[in-house]
Order: C-alpha cells, then sequence, then structure tokens
RNA sequence: GGGGUCGUAGUUCAGUUGGUUAGAACGCCGGCCUGUCACGCCGGAGGUCGCGAGUUCGAGUCUCGUCGGCCCCGCCA
C-alpha cells in the first residue's frame, strides 16, 4: 500500500481519448478488472465516468508490472502514466475510452479490498438483500450511479425552474407538533420538557400556509417528510416532495406553474415533449371512467356501466344486488383470445380485489357464451349487445356490488388486463389532472366525516353552505396530478377565512377546544389577515423513479429502507441505551 | 395485523419421486502465459442447504413454527 503524497488526478476515468495521446495522466479509481498475462498486464480502472484500460508492461517499468500482480478486485488505485494510441486491432469500441489506453509508469496502491461480496457490473443483479446490507458498494454500479444523477439533475432542473418564476426557498422545523388526522407520527421525545413529544412532519402544510400569512407570496422547498405507515414499492417512511405555496391565486396558477415543471424536467432529463395543458377530469369522471382517482390513462378499457341494462334481466345475483342499492359495471375486452381457463382464473383474482363473484359473458358467431346466458332473453341480449356495441370475439367482464367496491375490483382488473393484455405503452408519459375532490368522506369504521385532502383544503364557495347539511356533497378545490395510474402530487386551495376554516374543522368533528389546542396557532395566524394562498406537493422520489423507469423507489434512493422499514446498513432503528432513555424521561413497555 | 413468494459455496443459480460423497458459472487461492478487454490454460480451497422442531430407516427436498428479503391487502389527511 502507498500514500497519495502530492498527486493530484489529471482527469477522470471515462474522459481519455485519442486527442490526449501522449500526454502524462494521473488516474485514480478502483480496480474493475484485471487480465494479467504473465508479461503485460491490463487492468480496467473504474470511477462513476467509465472505464479506462491501464498497462502495466515490464519492458516500460519493470517495478509497477511487479507490483501489478498482487492488485485484486475493487482495490482503490493511483496511477500515472502516458496516453497512447491502441493499434487498429485492439480498439475496443464498446467503450467511449476504448481506441486508448494508459502505459503505467508509477503505481501507487492507496487501498486493498477484501473480496467482494457481489460483482459490480450490471450483467448480475445481486440480492436485494446483498445490495441493501452493501449499500455503498451496490452504489459502486453505473445504474445505480446514473439514477441518483437523474435525480440530483431533477432537483437541481425544479430549483432553477421555480428560481426563475421568483419563488424563495425556505427551510421549514423538522421537530414540529404532532397533529391529528392523516398518518402516524413519528415521535420525537424531548430531553428539555420531559413527557412531551415533538412529531416529524408528513408534510410542511401548515408552516407554508404560515409563510403566505407571512407575506413570503411565493414558497417552495425540496423538503423530507415522514409517515409512519407500511411501506409499499412506492413508499417508504422518509420520502422527499417539492413544496410549493402561493398566495392570492386560483388552481389555474397552480396548473400552469406545474404543468411548466413537468414539461421541463421531461424535456431536459428525458429529451421528451409533453403537451400542455394536460387533460383534465374530475374525480367523478374518473371515479366512474376508471372506478380510481388515479388512473392511467395510457390505455383504454375503461368501465361501462351495465346497472340499467342487466337489472331487468333474470339473473338473481344482479338483480338482488340492485334491489339493495348497488350497481353492475363492466369492462369490454375486445377480440378477447382467452382460454376458458383464462377466464376461469379471472374470478378468484376479482374475489381477491373483493368482488362476490366476476361474470361474464362471450360473444362467439353462436351468440352468447356464459353461465347467465339462459337467464337473459334473446330480446334483452339484442338490446344489451347493441346498447354496448358487443361483437364477435368480445369479452364482458361484470361485477355487481355496492358502488365502492365495483369500483375498486374493476379498475384493479383493469390494470391487471391492461398488463396482461400487454396494451400499455410503457415509454409514454401521460399526465392528468384530477378534480373536484368531495371535501370529506364518510368514514364508517371512526363514524364521522374525514377529510379527503386534509383538514385545510377551501371547499369550493359556491359549496360553502352545504358544510352543515350535507357535508359528503361538498366540493373541495382540490387537485391531483397523476401520471401513468401514480399519484405524483396533490394540491388544493387552503382556507384563509378563520370563518369557513372553522366550519370545517366542526364538519370533521374537530370540536373549539380541540381546534384550538392542536390548531390554534394557525387559526390565530388566519384572523390577522391572511391571504386567499393555495399550492401542491410533488413525490421527487416517485417522479425520479418513472423518470428513471425503475420498479422501486429504492432505486432512486441511495439509502433506502425495507419492507420492514429498516436500514440494513446500519441495522437502523436498534435499541438505545438505557441512560438515554432516562434523560429522555421515556420507559419502553414491550 | 393478514396473504403470497423467495432463502443452497463469497455471488448468481441448478438440485428429479425423500435415497451414495449437494453441483455449475463467476469470484477467491496457487501455477503458467507479452495484446487482453467476459483473456486463456492447469490445479486447489470453499457449504450450519436461513434457524428450530417434527414425520421418516433416511430430509436441501415433506409438515409445523420462526427469522429475514420482496410483492400485495389493511394502513398511507
Amino acid at each position: 500500500m502507498e500514500l497519495l503524497g502530492n498527486w493530484q488526478r489529471s482527469c477522470y476515468c471515462g474522459d481519455p481519448r485519442p486527442a490526449q495521446v501522449g500526454q502524462e495522466l494521473i488516474v485514480m479509481g478502483w480496480v474493475h478488472a484485471r487480465r494479467d498475462h504473465g508479461g503485460v498486464t491490463f487492468i480496467d480502472l473504474r470511477d462513476r465516468t467509465g472505464i479506462v484500460q491501464i498497462v502495466f508492461n515490464p519492458q516500460i517499468n519493470e517495478p509497477a508490472h511487479t507490483a501489478a500482480k498482487d492488485i485484486r478486485m475493487e482495490y482503490v488505485l493511483a496511477v500515472r502514466g502516458t496516453l497512447m494510441n491502441r493499434s487498429a486491432e485492439t480498439i475496443n469500441p464498446n467503450f467511449p475510452t476504448g481506441a486508448v489506453e494508459l502505459q503505467v509508469s508509477e503505481l501507487r496502491i492507496l487501498n486493498p479490498s477484501r473480496t467482494v461480496p457481489f460483482p459490480i457490473d450490471t450483467e448480475t443483479t445481486p440480492t436485494e438483500n446483498a445490495r441493501l446490507r452493501y449499500r455503498y458498494l451496490d452504489l459502486r454500479r453505473p445504474q445505480m450511479y446514473a439514477n441518483l444523477l437523474l435525480r440530483h439533475r431533477l432537483a437541481k432542473n425544479v430549483r432553477d425552474y421555480l428560481d426563475g418564476e421568483g419563488f424563495l426557498e425556505v427551510e421549514t422545523p423538522f421537530l414540529t407538533r404532532s397533529t391529528p388526522e392523516g398518518a402516524r407520527d413519528y415521535l420525537v421525545p424531548s430531553r428539555v420538557n420531559p413527557g412531551s413529544f415533538y412529531a416529524l412532519p408528513q408534510s410542511p402544510q401548515l408552516f407554508k400556509q404560515l409563510l403566505m400569512v407571512g407575506g413570503f407570496d411565493k414558497y417552495f422547498q425540496i423538503v423530507r417528510c415522514f409517515r409512519d405507515e407500511d411501506l409499499r414499492a412506492d413508499r417508504q417512511p422518509e420520502f422527499t416532495q417539492i413544496d410549493i405555496e402561493m398566495s392570492f391565486i386560483q388552481p389555474e396558477h397552480i396548473f400552469r406553474l406545474s404543468e411548466g415543471m413537468m414539461t421541463n424536467v421531461c424535456r431536459e432529463l428525458k429529451g421528451m415533449d409533453i403537451p400542455v395543458p394536460f387533460p383534465r377530469m374530475s374525480y367523478t369522471e374518473a371515479m366512474l371512467r376508471y372506478g380510481n382517482d388515479k388512473p392511467d390513462i395510457r390505455f383504454g378499457l375503461e368501465l361501462r356501466e351495465l346497472t340499467m341494462l342487466f337489472r331487468e334481466t333474470q339473473i338473481k345475483v344482479f338483480t338482488d344486488v340492485v334491489a339493495k342499492g348497488g350497481i353492475i359495471r363492466g369492462l369490454i375486452v375486445s377480440n378477447c383470445t382467452f382460454s376458458r381457463k383464462e377466464i376461469d382464473d379471472l374470478n378468484p383474482l376479482a374475489q381477491g380485489f373483493g368482488a362476490k363473484g366476476l361474470a361474464w359473458i362471450r360473444i362467439t358467431n353462436e351468440g352468447w357464451q356464459s353461465p347467465l346466458a339462459k337467464f337473459v332473453s334473446e330480446e334483452k341480449k339484442a338490446e344489451i349487445a347493441a346498447a354496448l356495441g358487443l361483437k364477435e370475439g368480445d369479452l364482458l367482464l361484470m361485477v355487481a356490488d355496492q358502488e365502492k367496491v365495483v369500483c375498486d375490483v374493476l379498475s384493479r382488473l383493469r390494470l391487471y388486463l391492461g398488463d396482461k393484455l400487454g396494451i400499455i405503452p410503457k415509454d409514454e408519459f401521460r399526465f392528468l389532472w384530477v378534480t373536484d375532490f368531495p371535501l370529506v368522506e364518510y368514514d364508517d369504521e371512526a363514524k364521522r366525516y374525514v377529510a379527503m385532502h386534509h383538514p385545510f383544503t377551501s371547499p369550493t364557495e359556491e359549496d360553502i353552505a352545504l358544510l352543515d347539511t350535507a357535508p359528503g356533497k361538498v366540493h373541495a378545490r382540490a387537485y391531483d396530478l397523476v401520471l401513468n395510474g401514480l399519484e405524483l402530487g396533490g394540491g388544493s386551495i387552503r382556507n384563509h377565512r378563520l370563518d369557513v376554516q372553522q366550519k370545517v374543522f366542526a364538519c370533521l368533528g374537530i370540536g373549539e377546544a380541540e381546534a384550538q389546542e392542536k390548531f390554534g396557532f394557525l387559526m390565530e395566524a388566519l384572523s390577522f389577515g391572511a391571504p386567499p394562498h393555495g399550492g401542491i406537493a410533488f413525490g421527487v422520489d416517485r417522479l425520479a423513479m418513472l423518470l428513471a423507469g425503475a420498479e422501486s423507489l429504492r432505486e432512486v434512493i441511495a439509502f433506502p429502507k425495507t419492507a420492514k422499514a429498516v436500514c440494513l446498513m446500519t441495522q437502523a432503528p436498534s435499541p438505545v441505551d438505557p441512560k438515554q432513555l432516562r434523560e429522555l424521561s421515556v420507559k419502553v413497555d414491550l
């Protein structure tokens, strides 16, 4: 092992080109591969920019050639040498540096490496377990570097864009207070105030509103948020948002700004030109056509309303459901080539999605093929076929149940079928605004209305009166941005008037005393001339994931957590020293 | 909290109906090799089959439990 001494790197491994031939260079990096021919030894030296071949030739430098015998995979080297052209037949077209090589005159082995637990290449993908345990090695893989580079450029692009639009990035506290509603909070005990706890923010929601009251007019922040809920491929306990808030605006301003930001990102990072404005769809329409408030509009296969058509048949499972206030909806798969088994297999799938069963009708050249065919008159069949435009080869899949169940099952079945049929164009980016959400929805478990977005969302001006009489019918000035079936972000116009905010609290069953205790600071602020304001927040991790074409957030997060919210590298979370607990006046009760 | 799936050499994986000494590739160690770039050739080491019970004459293989990774449901204003 040698010291670095006063050596200074003259270029990255990916840099050398024929133009620099003849120059003396110092390059540093990791041993990616080693080819020892006894006489001459080749080493591929790698850094984040690429790979350069360095050559140890005993005729050029005997000591360096001898020393190179000890070099192993992932050793860290510094080499000084002369850049040479390769002879025509030894040029490697697979690397940008493949026309040249560095003839080593001096080698310094800066650090050895134990045998690595998995190879640093693109061919083999190690198990997730190994990757997360040795994340620093996983990060050496070019794909991980590419993903995090993309993420960096995303953040930089967004910052530059918002700066250009007159936004200020302002930091807000991580140690804040726990609020009711929403996700479970991560709590931090206060040593100085025994028995009291901070909460890590689920989002900087209230702070950004208070910045508007503070007159900042246009705020943004690329900020970490924390939610103590179970994980998914697209959900980590800590995640990053592009958080935005503006004063004296309409939803249109948010749409225009967001569209500018997203198209900018897509153009700069992916070379894609996304047309603006993005299409918009009301929540009601989205539920009707897709059964879902975040529809993937890259493909059709929309839901069909069937209640009226089938209510007068002799199909008992249908008529019973309709009698109980349920509905019937379905999907039509055109030119369906499913085997009988494939169709039968959809039934347990639909049941897994929450359906009691899945009815089906296949249109063949001999008429209806279906377990239900005998319950429908020929006349009715013709009426149904005409109404739905059914033709030979079509498969009609139907679910009858309460509306919520029908929507849920069919929306998931739609995604399953879209994937199975291969009709989802993978390389398309289809943005969609979903608007006109209900302000609240009834929670059967809690037996009260809960905020659909959050408790600070403004009702539409014409619906304010309904807050007292029919809360379920009140529309919110809220909007979500959906990309390829993934909720990328959401926002709303907020309540800037104290009386409206108090009405909303009351509607949510938050009493005056509780509102005062939990949100007193907000209500106080609203009483001091709060401007009309609103904003939006986008998931950076999800956006980066889609831009990177990755299947999991972990691919675009340097140090992510497992499905059990554990960091396999640091072994966090961990028990702590009893002394620490005593200082915090915290007792663990398992 | 629930369901599914995976766990075999350092790594990626194979392992038949439960049957002799658990294999391959890459990596690792030793040797040879002056134009390779997935270098090649010769030789070698390396296994608590995640862990614990059970069934069996016999378990990597079957059963139960448990731990861990992944996916999903619930949950995620």
